[in-house]
DNA sequence: CAGTATCCCTGTGGATACTG
DNA sequence: CAGTATCCACAGGGATACTG
């Protein structure tokens, strides 16, 4: 990023920048995503999927990506209760932004190791 | 991401991505990559360049930084002390990734704005 | 100038128990 | 089944003072 060579970031950038961030950030936002994209959408089946979670970071990070519309949640019945989650085709289009952050991870590690 | 539809994400990737995350996590990393990459290169023009930031969060994350090999600390005299931080050539191909998720995040907050 | 050292506060996450 | 409620531990970050 030499100057001059206009890779200049704006304040408003970082903002959203942050709010990126923000959605998959904490420790359990990814292994749900993962967990849902590998097929899993009741409540207990992604609870079982993810090893160490509790109910309550699921219940709490599950609420959060519906709020950023990446899920949807779905209650079908009401005794038992049966809520079924799934990706927005929203979600989607983040997808290739994690698929590259995953890369840019991959490669990152093996440069970390190397030296 | 259906079913069969091959969008499957393995424990490694989310390792990666959690890496990828690490990185520019935290509260200072990006207004620091921000100031950075708007020329400042001195301890103490970074600080001022950041509204907030105390010595102790800049120094902490400066290393952070160095450590992830994005930025190159360099001691140019020792009195008084001159140290100059900049980007590596490394840290120019996550810069990409940096736009695409800052892309991202705008388009995000239009569409939680919008409902 | 370019940082450390200390102390403290808050928020994220963990453990466990309980409910519609 | 799908969650809340409550209480607790710890790490990230803030304020302030000091140093090579």
């Amino acid at each position: 990023m030499a100057r001059g060579k206009k890779t200049e970031i704006d304040k408003s950038d970082i903002k959203a920048l942050q709010d990126t961030i923000f959605v998959v950030g904490g420790k359990w936002k990814l292994p749900i995503i993962y967990s849902i994209c590998n097929g899993n959408k009741r409540f207990r089946d992604i609870e079982r999927s993810i090893p160490g979670i509790t109910t309550r970071m699921l219940s709490r990070n599950l609420k959060e990506l519906e709020d950023n519309k990446l899920i949807t949640r779905k209650v079908y019945t009401d005794l038992p209760v049966i809520v079924e989650y799934e990706f927005t085709e929203y979600a989607k289009e983040y997808g290739a932004l994690i698929k590259q952050m995953i890369e840019w991870g991959k490669k990152h590690k093996k440069i970390l190791v190397q030296n």
